[in-house]
DNA sequence: ATTCATTTGTGTCCCCGAGACACCAAACGT
DNA sequence: ACGTTTGGTGTCTCGGGGACACAAATGAAT
């Protein structure tokens, strides 16, 4: 057995009494497509400090509470955005990130289909909004740092998962997952090649509908086939056509 | 300007002073490849609870400390070892993760070229020692996720930037570097290809010494040619050859 | 000194995915 | 019927990835 006399400090450095816990936040970036556009979901903090500032939903997270859960709760309560895509991004803990004291903030990253985005829900239109990615305001905190990071996890992940397809609805065209990487990646894709690598890939299946616009030919619907991320990686997938 | 009476919960919820804070730790995952194995180190509990038991190296946060910087400590405190690469791997923080209960943890990895692994250092050769990742002892906590999931990062990064290079001495052989990563990915590679996209990306150069090892021909030195990580996936790089 | 074992070092061929590229089809509005 | 708009399709070329075999330089054993 190990005596544990022999190193007295190392023993109690593990005892949680000894040293003063730390408050513990979630913030989630929500990202849609929406209008053409990459947004987030950002909205205006009510709090004292910082007030009228705007900043990713978040909060702390609660004694017994999952991280993850406590991401989903503040979504929910701050936005109405429930059910989405959630993925852990980054864990900041800079002593002085947060002006009000020491904040460990455990971010995430969040995708929601622009159908289901609350546009102007439980008139909260003034305290939440969707901002351009490229057009954002004065924000909270390091909360700029949070947004670059979510954004450069989504675009890389988008070259070798499906994560797109969280941003669509059911059914869509072609077309619209197209534009849909497109603007993401903020480059212009050929559309052969892109519809060429979805046929060897097998993502997507006709439905056997078709859509018209208002003009314009009218496009077959398709919807997603569910398949394995790995499966992806071991074909050796590279999507961004 | 808001008026806070509106939603006094929404007010009050980002007042730390509401809510109880939580313990932060912080876990190192840490690698080497030494004796033809992927070892990573692990350190005797000292502490009442699951004494005895093996567990990464780490401890918790202190309240003006960065999280990187708690992980350097608790490595150097623990096991002596200094001057690493290393980088976040993933936030633990389920509720009943640590059985002394609610604890986060900030999980990191770091790589320690094998010659200036601490084999035995300040005496604690029973109080830490490196175990092959294919044959680990019990293990306090979620600690076997960790390391899990530290594999998992390592593989992944070294098909596409050079944190393999962190784990060879200054100067080294091509047949070295080629065993590191096939211990690493565990298969074998192919040596001719290997070296034909080595000099592709011109990611080393010969010293213009060699070395005999003992028998066989001897194997000419090479050296790390620094290269910006950003530009090998640009060139569009899967390194495992 | 010769032989053997061991490790280093090198080039070719084939396949397949990636990117560049242009035209016809189907619907709508006027 | 004509113009406009959006949808839908095939080929060629280039380059990287994987499979593959043999000669060269040394040390050890005899």
């Amino acid at each position: 057995m190990t005596d544990p006399l022999i190193s007295p400090p190392a023993a109690e450095r593990h005892r949680s009494a000894d040293l003063p816990p730390l408050p513990v936040t979630v913030d989630t970036v929500i990202f849609t497509v929406l209008g053409e556009e990459l947004r987030v979901l950002l909205v205006r903090r009510a709090e004292s400090r910082f007030l009228g500032l705007w900043s990713l939903p978040g909060g702390f997270v609660r004694p017994e509470e999952a991280l993850e859960a406590a991401a989903l709760r503040e979504l929910r309560d701050a936005t109405g955005v429930t059910d989405v895509y959630l993925e852990q991004l980054y864990t900041f803990g800079d002593p002085d990130r947060d002006t009000r004291g020491r904040v460990i903030s455990v971010a995430y990253v969040a995708l929601l289909a622009a159908d289901r985005c609350p546009l102007v829900p439980h008139e909260l239109e003034a305290e939440a909004q969707w901002f351009s990615v490229y057009e954002l305001p004065a924000l909270a905190f390091d909360h700029p740092r949070m947004i670059q990071s979510g954004l450069e996890r989504v675009r890389t992940k988008l070259e070798y998962t499906t994560i797109g397809l969280q941003l669509l609805p059911a059914t869509f065209t072609l077309g619209e997952l197209q534009r849909l990487y497109e603007i993401i990646l903020d480059r212009r894709l050929d559309k052969r090649n892109f519809r060429r690598k979805l046929k060897l890939l097998e993502l997507v299946e006709e439905t056997g509908q078709k859509r018209s616009d208002g003009r314009g030919r009218p496009a077959a619907l398709y919807r997603f086939r569910r398949i394995d991320f790995v499966q992806l990686r071991e074909r050796g997938i590279h999507v961004p056509f």
